[in-house]
DNA sequence: TATTGTTATACTCTATAACTATA
DNA sequence: TATAGTTATAGAGTATAACAATA
């Protein structure tokens, strides 16, 4: 049983979410000029590359995968709709708006990933493949131990609606 | 040499920044109520965590420490001054502003470390703590890696003012 | 002249509640 | 009644430029 000690684990406690914010912040900061070049927000850029690699998907899906709130999820729709890189496509269930990528859309992406592709290079040559490999594999992980813990357990506070009147 | 085929790299490239985000947003709708419950936002937790382990430090190594901008920091200072939960104290360097935490600052630091330590816990029980070794060490690494990156090599755009007049 | 920090300003994201439409 | 999405709204973070004070 990996039971750690009381010192070990204060430790890391208070580093796991400065790390991971700090790993995003650079991470951001080396890919962003290529997006902003293209006039388009880190949101919009993930809603983008989420449909790039889906034939069309509904907000719901598109909020869960991007990690973006249904309000934003909307002006984001209104704002790459009326820049032709999105439309919508029709559905079954006239309640779901879902959405595909326009030709433009997808020329768009196509473009900002050839122009990142150096700085990817560069940087899985400089970290090691191999080693992004295994970080991705620990994220996605620690992702999912979390939100099991959110469903089985609950002695901590509910997780939404809690600042109150804030 | 640890070059990778395109193919693999493409899939890579494009998942990195989302599951950086992804892990950092699970990880903090777990940790966040513990810190909204005290009426502090992440980026003040951050500042109050930082000066916990350091007896006083100033403004610009918080903001690089905490990843926040100088004047959202200025903001903050206010708002946990006026809390009483920061101080400033003098420093030879007229320029700098210098802060600690104050008695009350710490108590509550301590406070809200004892409420969540149980989710810590088990985190750390569900995940490893191995696992969570490796992955923080991955992490910083990877912040390295990328610093480093844009210190010597510039094919890509300048990392500030890329966007113009948006 | 360079550095530190603050102020001013604009924009975007975050978050919640309330509402509409569809199932 | 439950679900999907939009609207409204408040608040906080993000980002930059311009300025003040000090070195």
């Amino acid at each position: 049983m990996p039971r750690i000690r009381n010192k070990e684990l204060r430790k890391f406690e208070k580093s796991l979410p400065i790390a991971l914010l700090r790993a995003r912040e650079a991470t951001t900061r080396l890919f962003k000029p290529f997006i902003e070049n293209h006039d388009l927000t880190m949101p919009q850029w993930r809603v983008l590359r989420a449909l790039a690699e889906a034939d069309a998907l509904d907000a719901k899906t598109l909020a869960e995968r991007c990690v973006i709130l249904p309000p934003s999820l909307t002006r984001i729709f209104r704002s790459l709709t009326l820049r032709g890189l999105i439309a919508q496509v029709e559905c079954n269930d006239a309640r779901r708006h879902m959405v595909r990528l326009t030709d433009n859309g997808r020329a768009l992406f196509e473009e900002v990933v050839q122009e990142s592709e150096p700085s990817y290079l560069q940087l899985a040559d400089a970290f090691g493949a191999d080693r992004l490999d295994t970080l991705l594999d620990l994220l996605n992980d620690l992702r999912n131990t979390v939100q099991t813990m959110g469903d089985t357990d609950d002695q901590a506070p509910p997780l939404r609606k809690v600042a109150g009147g804030r």
